[in-house]
DNA sequence: TTAACAATAATTGTTAACAAGAAATGTTAA
DNA sequence: TTAACATTTCTTGTTAACAATTATTGTTAA
C-alpha cells in the first residue's frame, strides 16, 4: 500500500512550520502544492481541508489557502490551553516514566542544546516540540497528544510572529529542569516547573512592535532598506 | 451570502449525535446525503472529512463513512481530558461570571430536570451539554471550548454506547452544585464540584455488558428475543 | 442445507473539463 | 504621474463522467 498524497502533503506543511520555514501568512496556491507534490488539485484540497481542522491554515472563500496568523488573544488562549493539558499530561507522565524515557528525554535536550550553539534555529525548534510532544506520548493519552500536537504547532507559529527576546537558552534550562524532576518522580515540583516554563515562554512574546508587515517578494528580494 | 451545504450537514449530524439518534458504527453514505440534503457529493465529502478530524466521524478507505465507535480506552482518555480541560474552564468561569449568566444556566437546568421528568432523553442530552458548552463559552477560551465540543460530543457517543444505571438525577444535582458555587464565586468548590462531576459520569459506564451487538434491522424489525 | 464461487449491483475514489470569482495588468483621461 | 476603469490572466469552486473497489445476490456442487 503505498501513502497517499495529501498525507505527505500536510506533513510537509507541517514540517516545514515547525521549523519555521513557512512564516504566518504565507499563501499556499493549489496549483503550486499540486505540482510539488505530483498529484491533482483534489489530494491538495483535502490536504488543506485537514490542515485547516488543525488550525494550522486558515481557509478564505474564493481567496485561497494560508498559513494562520494568530492573534495576541489566540496566542494567550494557546498558552492558556497548553497549562491546561500539559498539566495533566505531566501527571501521566511521572507515573509512567522509565529511565529510558529519561535518558531519551536527556539526549534531546543536549541535541537542542547543541542546535542552539550552531545557532540552528530550525532543528532547535523542532527538537524544542519534540521534548512536549515526547511528554505527551508519555502520558499515554492520545486525545491530550492529539490536542498538544495543534498548540505546539501553533505556537511555534506564535513564537514566530511575535519574536521577543531569544530566550532559547532558558527554554533548555526549563527542559532540564523538568527532566530532572521527572527523574526525581517529584510531581509537585514537576507541575510547578511545566507550568513556569509556558508562562516564560508567553511572557517571551512582544506582541506591541511588529505587525509583521507583509513578508512580501519584495524584501526577500531587496533586503530591508534599514 | 446563502448557507454552505456542508455545513448544514455537518450540523444536522452533530445535532443527531448530541441527541443519540444517531447511535455509533452508523453508516453515513454518500449518496443518501447528498440526497437528503439536495447536494453534490462533493460536498458531502468535505462534510465528512469535517467531521472525521472532529473524531465524531471515522473514515474507513474504500469503505465509507461511520459514526465514531470510542473504545474503552478512549473513553477514559476522553474524560481524563475533559477535566483537565473543564478544571481551567471553570478557573476562567467564576473569574467572568455575571448574574445574567447564573440565571441562564439556571433556567438550562430547569429545562434540563423537566425534561428527565418527561424522560425526554434527547433534550435531556441536549441541555446537559449546553450546559457544559456555556462554561466553556464563559471562559473567554475558543480553544479549549473547542476541545470540549468534541469532547462533549465524543462523551454523548460514549454513553449511548457503554450505558450504566441511568445516572440522569445525579447529573442535575451536579449541575446544581456548580452552579451555586459559582454563585459564591467559589473556585475551590467548584473545581472539586465540577472533577467530580465528571469522576461520576465516567464512573456509570458500563464497559463490560454490552460489545453493542451490530444494531442492524434486524433488532429493529424483529425485537430482542427475551 | 451449507460452502464456495461467479455475476451483479452499489459505493467510493479519481480525473478532467467547465464556471465563477479575484487579482493583476494594461489603458485612458485628467 | 496618478486615478479610475476595462481587459486579461490566474486561481478557486463546481460538476459530471469514469475507474476501482467492495458488498450483495444468485448459482452450483458437495
Amino acid at each position: 500500500m503505498d501513502v497517499q498524497p495529501e498525507n505527505l502533503i500536510v506533513d510537509a506543511v507541517l514540517n516545514a512550520i515547525s521549523e519555521q520555514r513557512l512564516p504566518a501568512g504565507t499563501k499556499l496556491g493549489e496549483q503550486t502544492l499540486s505540482e510539488l507534490f505530483n498529484c491533482n488539485r483534489a489530494n491538495v484540497r483535502r490536504a488543506l481541508a485537514s490542515l485547516a481542522a488543525k488550525q494550522v491554515v486558515e481557509l478564505r472563500p474564493n481567496r485561497g489557502a494560508f498559513v494562520a496568523t494568530p492573534s495576541a488573544q489566540e496566542a494567550r488562549e494557546v498558552f492558556q490551553a497548553r497549562r491546561a493539558i500539559e498539566r495533566t499530561i505531566a501527571r501521566q507522565a511521572v507515573a509512567r516514566v522509565t529511565d529510558d524515557d529519561i535518558a531519551y528525554l536527556r539526549a534531546n535536550i543536549a541535541a537542542e542544546t547543541e542546535a542552539r550553539i550552531r545557532k540552528d534555529k530550525p532543528t532547535e525548534l523542532r527538537l524544542s516540540q519534540q521534548f512536549h510532544m515526547y511528554l505527551a506520548q508519555l502520558s499515554g493519552n492520545r486525545v491530550l497528544e492529539r490536542f498538544l500536537a495543534e498548540l505546539t504547532m501553533r505556537s511555534t507559529l506564535i513564537l514566530g510572529m511575535y519574536p521577543g527576546e531569544g530566550h532559547s537558552c532558558a527554554n533548555c534550562d526549563d527542559h532540564v529542569g523538568i527532566v530532572d524532576a521527572l527523574t526525581a518522580r517529584d510531581e509537585e515540583l514537576l507541575l510547578r516547573l511545566t507550568d513556569e516554563h509556558l508562562r516564560h515562554l508567553e511572557a517571551g512574546l512582544d506582541f506591541d512592535l511588529p505587525p509583521v508587515s507583509s513578508v512580501s517578494l519584495k524584501d526577500q528580494l531587496l533586503g530591508s532598506p534599514a
